[in-house]
DNA sequence: GTCTATAGCGAGATAGAC
DNA sequence: GTCTATCTCGCTATAGAC
């Protein structure tokens, strides 16, 4: 017998992609080798450079998958409903997606720590959802500390603070706040931010 | 003549310290090695194990000078000014710290991001810095959404995220998002939202 | 498409001269 | 206290059998 794990053949590709994103999510790229990355998709070493010429082609693909995704998540604004609800529905479907791939955080962050050849991709993917925040803030914001950018900078953190921070906050919050019932909670509170200075800009406009 | 360098004799441990900082800083501790460290401190390799036992120490030793001197920038709350202008204060404290030690934030966050070992010494920071911004906003902030914890996690993600995603964010502002002009651009909007957020307290108090 | 075997290099760390 | 020389290990990547 040469195992007993329930392989599918033809999927070792798959595999491989998905434990390299596990890995880099979790320790970063250069903290992961190829072998762990083989062990955890339960795949020989060399199957790893035969599917991907090398480990930093690996992680571009891991990006390039996420980009993707990320793309087709920022649903279109729609036109009938309100300003501040078509930022409140942003918000949320920026959440689930973040929700749905923790990963993806971590990976970005990582990249952007190490503020290599990868950033480029990054950039793209934060222009991306600029010019999203962008549709729908521009007629409320205004200029300098009060501009655009600022606003969709300072909703990236808030959201993604969340995350990054948990690993030290389970003295603060009461438990894991990762539960299912603290990030709930923690949504309110976003949402109840982003009321409060959607409300500063309306006054700011008058 | 063994070099052109302008060494002081005593300080290759220093040199060896500030060396390290630097590359975790700029790469993380993973994809450092010692080699990098000796080159960039002008010392040999060996040199690095004499004064630190080995990689690890290293980090350590860095991230404990840093805890101490962020202790150490927390100036105690003014009690003759008022609970808004108080806010402001460690608001402008922390930007301060930040601005002048920006490598600190790139080491803890790798370090958050690697959840190893040295979480406990970054937990054990935000905790004082979590006491601090308590014994301002208890009073003003609620329960729930409300509670002191996300208005802390907030305000610590709206300043960091300035940080970590200057990278890739050269497009969206113009130029260099670091530049002293747009720093200081920056600082006003944190203002002004801290601001909002501070009304809204004051609102749901009412 | 998947494996074994191994080349070749750079890493962390140590021994010991000065 | 600082260096040279070296050990050992694990890493990326390749060659080649099946």
């Amino acid at each position: 017998m040469s195992g007993n794990a329930p392989k599918k053949k033809g999927e070792a590709s798959r595999r491989i992609l998905r434990a390299a994103e596990e890995l880099f999510a979790a320790k970063g790229f250069a903290a992961v080798s190829v072998r762990d990355i083989a062990q955890l998709a339960e795949v020989n070493k060399a199957l790893v450079f035969y599917y991907y010429e090398n480990k930093a082609t690996l992680l571009r693909k891991v990006l390039e998958q996420y980009y993707t995704s990320h793309a087709e998540a920022l649903s279109p604004a729609d036109p009938t409903t309100s300003l501040r609800e078509q930022v409140h529905a942003l918000l949320t479907s920026y959440l689930d997606f973040i929700e749905d791939n923790s990963r993806y955080i971590h990976i970005v962050q990582h990249e952007l720590l190490a503020n290599g050849e990868n950033v480029g991709m990054i950039r793209e993917g934060m222009n991306l959802l600029f010019s999203r925040v962008q549709e729908v803030l521009a007629d409320m914001a205004g200029d300098g500390p009060l501009h655009v950018r600022h606003f969709f900078l300072s909703f990236s953190g808030l959201v993604v603070a969340y995350f990054t921070y948990a690993p030290a906050l389970d003295e603060i919050w009461d438990g894991d706040p990762l539960s299912a019932s603290n990030r709930r909670e923690r949504r309110e509170h976003l949402h109840w931010v982003i009321d409060q200075l959607l409300s500063g800009m309306e006054a700011n406009q008058a």
